[in-house]
RNA sequence: GUGAGUGUAGCUCAGUCGGUUAGAGCAUCAGGUUGUGGUUCUGAGGGUCGUGGGUUCGAUCCCCAUCACUCACCCCA
């Protein structure tokens, strides 16, 4: 027996409606914030995700899926979302052009990864990414998006938020924090690691001695400069008017090296360990990176597996029809009438007379609205029974 | 990549201190009911006890390996 590949599933009912569900209530909440669908290509150059994505997450140096075509090339299948919509709007000349360009987009992606409870090599995103608009109102924005999508959804969650600084002050800051981990001796070997590829994720370390090494680390909030510091408490501003709940995470690092600026993670508690249900930031510098004229972006993703377990499902009423035949100079009648049917309607049936009682039955177990019999009187009286 | 746990019917799980034909509930199918279901009763089908090797008179049970799944670390949605 051939089964999936490790980490790879395969959706059928009743799971695959909550997944249909949604992506539409996704899709909905999306249009009316002015959002258009974009498909991108699964299959991308390597470099495409080395260049955004960075070296300090393992997504494209440990995690990704190498693959050489015939004509030689590396490319991978897609870890991510954003770097193909960046790409693309470069490739549109969109950066030329100018203006805001707001894309949604969903389906799958792919990380080389143990499989564990909310993480999977083939898993399904729902993204967002916003083009042009420099404003931190676009900011909010997307996060009260966010908000919509999931009271939508029926889903409890808390917010996070951080500002992980610009080029005038994150560097300042990453020189600040080195220096400060510099003096700490017995960090874990995690910490060691991390204080070369992402020394801010030093300061999210779960072990203990870690903890207690790092309470007075200097953090990003206290060294940002002043438009950061700016931007930031607007940002704020709008959320504690419009009524979002959040709390300020100074250890939120995103993964990828492209976010600047704004950082957001909405988090489940029901869910395990891997608990980020969306997560998104701003990317300002990312356009450029990718030899686009600079342009400001913002976005999240979110992780649509991880939705699933905790979406409410609307309920759903009894509807369409069964129909069956008693016996079997019925079946042709039967199969008439369900074709005929279908053209506005569910309808089931069976290629086998059967009794009255197992008709019913199998009437109910389907959630059919109405059950049509026909049977020798039927089929005698012209009428249904 | 690292660590721990679990593999028995389609599903959820018992069980065997190593001993004849491995059980239950749910699900499926048939019947009790000559054309009114969902309740109930009766019956039936369905298992290489994950795979391979070892110990033993005898292994589903003990040992080793292997594979798969699960959870956690790492990383991240």
């Amino acid at each position: 027996m051939i089964n999936a590949l490790r980490g790879m599933k395969d959706t059928l009912s009743p799971q695959s409606e909550v997944y249909q569900y949604i992506i539409e209530t996704c899709t909905r909440i999306a249009q009316n914030y002015g959002f258009s669908l974009i498909e991108t290509p699964i299959l991308e150059e390597t470099a495409l995700f080395k260049r955004s994505v960075g070296e300090s997450s393992d997504i494209v140096g440990k995690e990704n899926v190498p693959i050489t075509d015939k004509g030689g090339n590396d490319v991978c299948l897609r870890p991510e979302g954003t770097a193909g919509v960046v790409r693309a709007f470069i490739q549109q000349k969109f950066d030329k052009a100018g203006g805001t360009r707001r894309f949604f987009y969903h389906g799958p992606m792919f990380r080389y990864e143990r499989p564990q409870k909310g993480r999977l090599r083939q898993f399904h995103q729902f993204g967002v990414e916003s083009f042009g608009e420099s404003d931190v109102r676009e900011d909010a924005t997307i996060i009260l998006m966010l908000k919509a999508i999931f009271d939508a959804l029926g889903i409890a969650y808390t917010l996070e938020i951080n500002s992980l600084g610009c080029p005038a002050c994150m560097p300042k800051y990453r020189t600040t924090l080195v220096d400060f981990l510099a003096t700490r001796e017995g960090l874990c070997e995690d910490c060691e690691r991390r204080k070369l590829t992402n020394p801010i994720r030093v300061l999210d370390c779960k072990n203990e001695h870690c903890k207690t090494l790092l309470a007075d680390a200097p953090l990003i909030v206290d060294h940002l400069c002043f438009t950061c510091k700016e931007d930031f408490g607007t940002l704020k501003t709008i959320l504690d008017e419009f009524g979002v709940a959040y709390t300020i995470n100074p250890k939120l690092v995103r993964g990828l090296d492209y976010y600047s600026k704004t950082a957001f993670e909405f988090v489940s508690a029901d869910i395990g360990a891997q608990s980020a249900i969306a997560g998104g930031g701003r990317y300002d510098r990312l356009v450029e990176f990718l030899d686009g004229k600079p342009t400001p972006g913002i976005g999240f993703a979110m992780g649509i597996e991880r939705l699933m377990d905790l979406v409410k499902m609307p309920q759903t009423s009894r509807n369409g029809y069964y129909i069956g035949a008693l016996c079997n100079e019925a079946l042709s009648v039967v199969f008439e009438l369900v074709d005929t049917k279908r053209r506005e309607s569910k309808v089931l049936t069976t290629y086998e007379a059967k009794s009255l009682k197992n008709h019913l039955k199998i009437a109910d177990k389907n959630e059919a609205k109405f059950c049509v019999c026909i049977g020798e009187d039927e089929l005698a009286n012209n009428t249904i029974g």
